[in-house]
Order: structure tokens, then sequence, then C-alpha cells
DNA sequence: GCCAACGTTGGC
DNA sequence: GCCAACGTTGGC
């Protein structure tokens, strides 16, 4: 089993949204190495659900994906803000994958308190804060699972 | 709103 | 294949 992290604005997309929904798909990543990523997913895996441009940023609950990666047919879709014209139907270009809601945490884990974490000193969210998905390390899921209570 | 970091595009 | 120009992300 794998662990990630995801992000999403949550004016566009929150934790409350998803506990509402419970299950979502992930569309509109037009990002290579985040695609990669996704593709990488299996059912099962857990993700952390980040809140991206937000008031505090920050991890602010648990997902899992339920179903890995299929076509994301917003990028054909021209009415879509989505849309990318290279995609086709023989090579769709970006996938989705489809997550359910596991818990929201009471308090978000702000990026601040992850930065002061040694142990958390090499996430790719530390390092490279552009990439909307992204690799976690088991440990520091359980870490940061922790720290939001669950 | 600023801007650093990074990714993508497209001319050559 | 290089790289300048441009666009986006996202913390601050």
């Amino acid at each position: 089993m794998n662990h990630w992290l995801m992000k999403s604005e949550p004016e566009a997309y929150s934790i409350g949204d998803l506990e509402r929904d419970r299950i979502t798909w992930w569309e509109g990543v037009r990002n290579y190495q985040a695609r990669n990523n996704m593709v990488q997913m299996k059912v099962g895996d857990r993700v952390l659900f980040y809140h991206s441009n937000a008031k505090p940023p920050g991890v602010a609950g648990l997902a899992r994906v339920v179903k890995e990666a299929y076509a994301d047919h917003f990028a054909r879709d021209a009415s879509s803000k989505y849309f990318d014209p290279k995609s086709t139907e023989d090579n769709p270009r970006w996938q989705m994958v489809d997550v359910e809601f596991e818990a929201k945490f009471t308090d978000v884990v702000g990026l601040d308190r992850i930065k002061e974490n040694e142990s958390l000193a090499d996430m790719v969210l530390v390092n490279n804060s552009r990439l909307s998905v992204q690799p976690v390390k088991k440990r520091e899921f359980g870490i940061i699972a922790k720290m939001g209570g669950c």
C-alpha cells in the first residue's frame, strides 16, 4: 500500500465537501509529474488531503483511493476549464482517480508545523511545494495523521 | 498583491 | 535540442 498527498484549494473543493460527497473524482490534474504519480495509485492507497492557497495551508484530513486511474474526460470538454485540445480519445493525456472520504481533522495540520518537524523535512511538500500530487512515506503519513488526531 | 520557483511552449 | 518568454502555483 502506498501513501500520497493531494492538494486542493478549499474554495474549489475542501475536505468538508468530500465529507459531504463521500466519493469524488479528482479531475483537473494538468501536470505530468502529478499525473504520473496518480497513475501509480492503487485501490486502498491512503491520501493526505491538503488545503492549498488556504488560511492556514495544511493537511485537512484523510482519504483513500477507491478507483484507479482512468481518462479525465474534462480534458475533452471544450466548455470545461480543464479543456486540453491536445487530449484525444486515443490518447487522453490526462487521468483522474476516485477518492473516498476517510477523516476530517478537527484542526488543520498547518504547513508551519510540518516544516518545524525534523522527521518531515524530506517531504516533497517541503521541498517542491508546487507538485499537486506527491508520494508520501508511510512514516510521514503516520506522523501527520497523528498530529491531526487520527 | 507580490514574487520565487517551476513547468510549458514554441521559434530557431 | 536549446532556451527565452510566458504562465501557473502557492506561500507569504
